[in-house]
DNA sequence: CTATAATATGAATGTGAATTCATATTCACT
DNA sequence: AGTGAATATGAATTCACATTCATATTATAG
C-alpha cells in the first residue's frame, strides 16, 4: 500500500504518476518495468517516487488491487444487467464484464495479465485470494457444482479445470479484441458478437450451433 | 547459433550446460534468466560461457530452435498414429503431441512458453514463422478452411481466432497437466482422457456429450 | 619433446537500474 | 514574518549482473 504522502497528493499529480506507472507496466510487464522511466514520464524526481511508495512491489500491489476493484465493478454491472442466475447467464455476464473492462481499461488489463503470470509471487496469491472471495466466484462455484451434480457437464471436467478454461478462453478473446481494436477494425456490435461467441464456445465448442 | 567450441564439447559437458540453461530459463523466464546462475549450476567458468555462445540471446535462439524441433517431432509422431485427416483427427493429434511434449519435456515447454510471451522480440517472430511452415499448420489451415466453407463451424469464428483458441485451450490443459504431475496424482490414462476432453471441449464445449 | 593452436578460467571492467540521503523547498499554522 | 513539519530533489551509493581480457591449461601435430 502506498504511503500517506501519495494519498495526500493533488489529484492531478496522482493521476499523472498513476498513468505513467500503468503505461510503463502495461508496456514492459511486471519484470521489466523501470522506476527510472516512470519518474521520467511522470515528471517527478526519483526520490519522490520513494516518498510515495515503499518500492516497486508496493506500486505493483497498489495497481493490482486497483485493477481488481475496477474489474469487479464491471462484473457486478454485467451481472446486474443479466436476467438469470443459471450457468449460461453467469458465464455470459462474466465474459461481458471482462471484455468491457479489457477494452475500456487496456492498461489495467495488461498489468493484471502480467501480474497473473508471475505464479510464484505473493502478489499473485493475494490477487487469486481476492478474486475467490468475490460474489461472482461464489455464484460460479455453486452453479458449476449443481451442473456437475446434474450431469450437465462433460464428466471429466473438474471445477478447477473448468475455471482455468473459462478464464483462459475469455483471455484469448479479450486479446483478440484488443488486437482488433489496435488494428482499427472495431465497432460496438463486435463486442456483443464476440461475447456471445465466447459463451457459445464454452458451452458448445466451435461447431455450428 | 552457438560457436563451434560448443559443438565440439564432450556430450556430457554439453548436456550439463544445456540442462542448466534449460532449468534456469524455465524457472525464471526469458527476461530474468542469469548467465551467472547458469554457469554456477553447470560448473563452468563465466568466461567459458562466452566461448560457447555469443551472448544470452544466442543461447535463447539455440534453445528455442531445439524446442521447436523437439515439439515438431512429437506432432509428427502423433499425426502418424492418427487415422484420418479430418478436423477432429488433426486437432486430436495436435493436442496429443503437445501434451506429450509438455509432460515429457517440461523445461523445454516452459522455455518456449516464456519466449512466446515476448511478442516483440525477433525470436518470437522467428518461432512463429517456423511453426507456420510446418506440415501440421498447413493441414490445419486447409481443414479449417473447408470446415468454414461447409458451414460446420460457428459462423463468427475467423481462422485467426480459431488458432488462438486452439492453442490457448491446449496450453491451459497442458498447464493443468503439469500442475497435476507436480502434485503427484498422475497416471498414463490421465493423458489420454485429458486429451480427449480437450478435443471434445474444442468441438462441443463443456456440455455433456 | 616442442611449438602452436584451442580451450578454460575468474578477476577486472562497465553498465543500468534501484534505493538512499543530505539538502532545498514548500506548507500550515501562529 | 517566523518556525517546524512535510515534501521534493537529484546526486551519490549499491548492487547485480553481462561481458571482456590477460593468463593458464590442455590438446594437437611435427
Amino acid at each position: 500500500m502506498p504511503r500517506e504522502t501519495f494519498e495526500n497528493l493533488k489529484e492531478e499529480k496522482k493521476q499523472r504518476i498513476l498513468s505513467a506507472a500503468l503505461h510503463e507496466i502495461a508496456e514492459n510487464g511486471y519484470d521489466k518495468a523501470s522506476v527510472t522511466r516512470i519518474v521520467k514520464e511522470a515528471h517527478i524526481a526519483t526520490g519522490s517516487f520513494y516518498q510515495y511508495f515503499e518500492d516497486m512491489e508496493d506500486l505493483f500491489i497498489y495497481i493490482a488491487l486497483e485493477a481488481g476493484r475496477l474489474k469487479a465493478r464491471y462484473m457486478q454491472q454485467a451481472l446486474s444487467e443479466s436476467a438469470g442466475r443459471d450457468l449460461e447467464s453467469v458465464i455470459r455476464a462474466m465474459y461481458l464484464g471482462g471484455m468491457r473492462f479489457g477494452l475500456e481499461h487496456e492498461d489495467y488489463y495488461k498489468c493484471a495479465e502480467s501480474l497473473l503470470r508471475m505464479k510464484d509471487s505473493e502478489l499473485y496469491h493475494k490477487m487469486i485470494a481476492m478474486a475467490e472471495k468475490s460474489d461472482l466466484a461464489a455464484w460460479l462455484f455453486q452453479v458449476v457444482g449443481e451442473a456437475i451434480a446434474n450431469g450437465e457437464l462433460n464428466k471429466n471436467i473438474t471445477p478447477e479445470l473448468f475455471f482455468k478454461l473459462l478464464t483462459g478462453i475469455n483471455a484469448t478473446i479479450i486479446e483478440y479484441l484488443i488486437d482488433r481494436k489496435a488494428g482499427g477494425g472495431m465497432d460496438t456490435t463486435d463486442l456483443e458478437t464476440l461475447c456471445e461467441l465466447g459463451v457459445q464456445i464454452v458451452l458448445h465448442g466451435i461447431s455450428a450451433t
